[in-house]
DNA sequence: TCTGGGGTCCTAGGACCC
DNA sequence: TCTGGGGTCCTAGGACCC
């Protein structure tokens, strides 16, 4: 607890759906809520005009719809945000090398060590300056909260929002937090408040009154000593840069649940080897693997198998995985399935099995694009993904960037029955005008994200593609007055099971020889788009 | 139309070792 | 030969955060 409020912690108001009104005029003053739009989609951020109508992040999208039928929802631009958020981690350095990200949109800085603030005048004359510089230079708002402990700073932020700036004078912080909620200390979630709700402990005051040993007994040892601390506003945790991470994943929710267990295994696989690309992506290798089933009835269960060296192949994931699998009963259906590795290190084995599990996984390889085959080849778990990409008809998802030949960028505002609409707009332009086409119209191409600011009418977008025969093609409708009907559903799985192959179990000895890894990024990971079928942004027009 | 995806940290039991 | 205690690793699950 320093005795000057020389921690800050920076929190952007509504981030995503701020980025999505910043680069979309037409959605300025607009309820905006980004999130999955799928019929499992939950809500990532909703805009303050939506958040008037009850819209929350975590909240199932289909909620949100009935809450809120006139927002436009929008799939997330996570390259765009990874920009702005870039562009605002930069502008912490130049503060102090003690810049602690907690997500994209966050982050503590420990001014005192950036040697910029050293007392209340001077930390709040910092944070009201990056209020200013983070608006000039991404054209977006943040929080500002300023405090001698990080907690403070947070709880700070969270007051301050939107747009604004609050400072805890050191001191003040027990008068302050004491009439305030449990759930307001950090840590503390709907479990947690539950346990203190039934011990009579409802605000922080009664949590400090409550005792150490108490809470301990209520929550046990970890939580609960921690608890107490920051009930009595001590909270000593230094702000740290540059954590490497310690667990790399992937997982996929399905429209519909997976009953067909050929099915089950390939989605297993897909999901190993980008969680392997992902892996490699960061440089790094790990001993045990992770599957994850979430159950029709929400029932989630992992299984788990630890490697004896670090392994970033793609073949050993894959056999571990399918292994767990084997372990897994999931006749009733999958809503989810997950990979992830964990025990990462910066080390990859040269491991003995390797190549045999190789060989073994073209095997397996052929085995699933047989039963996929035999399947009906429902078109999304493919591995031939580059190839099926340029035959599977477009999914032009609500939100995201496109080009027209003749009309230039914009962005989808919706699709469905053969139909996509487009509203022409850029960052710096007026609001733009909504135009309809047929799906697959090739003057329509996927588009770049534009910058938010800095851009202009000067700076021209680069379409990536040429189009051929730009007049062939002109608009089949404008400003359609209602949104169109919603995509047909997903096709179910196929009852055709096939025999599961069971691979032998890999073992055996050898020391592992350990060579050293560059952590040096090899590119980005590629996208592959999860099974999600592309729906209609109800947006009224305009 | 009920519940994403990516993480972190903690707990607890059993195995195993000294 | 009737019963210890501590430490570490592995596994599974759960709370919490954004």
């Amino acid at each position: 607890m320093r005795r000057a409020p020389t921690i800050l912690h920076l929190d952007m108001d509504a981030f995503f759906a701020a980025a999505e009104q910043a680069a979309k005029p037409s959605l300025r003053g607009k309820p905006v809520v980004v999130g999955g739009i799928g019929g499992r989609g939950v809500v990532s951020t909703a805009s303050y005009e939506a958040r008037v109508f009850g819209v929350r992040s975590a909240m199932p999208t289909a909620q949100a719809r009935r809450l809120c039928p006139n927002a436009a929802y929008l799939t997330p631009r996570f390259h765009v945000y990874r920009q702005v958020s870039e562009k605002v981690m930069g502008l912490l350095h130049e503060l102090s090398p003690l810049v602690e990200p907690l997500s994209l949109d966050e982050a503590f800085v420990d001014l005192e060590a950036g040697g910029v603030a050293d007392d209340a005048v001077s930390a709040r004359a910092v944070g009201e300056r990056l209020r200013r510089d983070i608006l000039a230079v991404t054209g977006l708002t943040g929080s500002v909260g300023l405090a001698g402990a990080k907690m403070l700073a947070k709880i700070a932020s969270e007051q301050a929002k939107p747009d604004g700036l609050v400072l805890i004078e050191p001191g003040t912080e027990r008068e302050l937090l004491g009439p305030m909620t449990v759930r307001t200390l950090p840590g503390v979630g709907p479990a947690t408040a539950e346990a203190l709700r039934k011990a009579g402990i409802h605000t922080v005051a009664e949590t400090a009154e409550a005792g150490e040993a108490e809470l301990v007994r209520l929550l046990g040892r970890a939580h609960g000593t921690g608890l107490y601390a920051m009930a009595l506003g001590r909270d000593d945790r230094p702000v740290v840069a540059e954590r490497d991470a310690k667990s790399i994943s992937v997982e996929d929710t399905f429209e519909v649940d997976l009953t067909d267990r050929t099915r089950v295994r390939a989605e297993v696989m897909r999901l190993a080897d980008r969680c392997v690309q992902r892996l490699r992506a960061a440089g790094r290798s790990g001993r045990t693997v992770v599957l994850k089933v979430r159950n029709y009835d929400f029932s989630t269960l992992t299984r788990s198998e630890t490697q004896r060296g670090p392994t970033d192949d793609p073949a050993v994931v894959r056999e571990a995985a399918g292994r767990l699998l084997d372990l897994i009963d999931t006749t009733g259906g999958v809503r989810l399935l997950g990979v992830g590795v964990t025990g990462l290190a910066d080390f990859t084995q040269e491991d003995l099995f390797a190549q045999v599990a190789t060989e073994r996984a073209a095997e397996e390889a052929r085995l699933v694009e047989e039963a996929r085959a035999a399947d009906g080849a429902t078109g999304d778990s493919g591995t031939e993904e580059a190839e099926e990409a340029a035959e599977r008809p477009r999914k032009w998802l609500p939100g995201l960037d496109v080009v027209h030949a003749e009309y230039g960028p914009g962005w989808a505002q919706g699709s469905g029955l053969g139909r996509v609409t487009v509203r022409f707009e850029q960052p710096w332009s007026a609001p733009g005008r909504v135009r309809t086409f047929l799906v697959d119209d090739p003057a329509l191409t996927p588009g770049e994200a534009l910058p938010l600011v800095g851009g202009g009418p000067d700076v021209l977008p680069v379409a990536g593609e040429t189009v051929a025969d730009e007049s062939a093609h002109p608009p089949i409708a404008e400003e359609p007055r209602r949104p169109m009907a919603a995509d047909p559903p997903p096709p179910t799985a196929s009852a055709a099971t096939a025999a599961e192959p069971s691979p032998p179990a890999a073992q055996s000895s050898g020391e592992p020889a350990i060579r050293p890894k560059s952590r040096s990024a090899a590119g980005r990971p590629t996208v592959s788009s999860p099974a999600s079928s592309a729906s209609v942004a109800e947006i009224s027009s305009r």
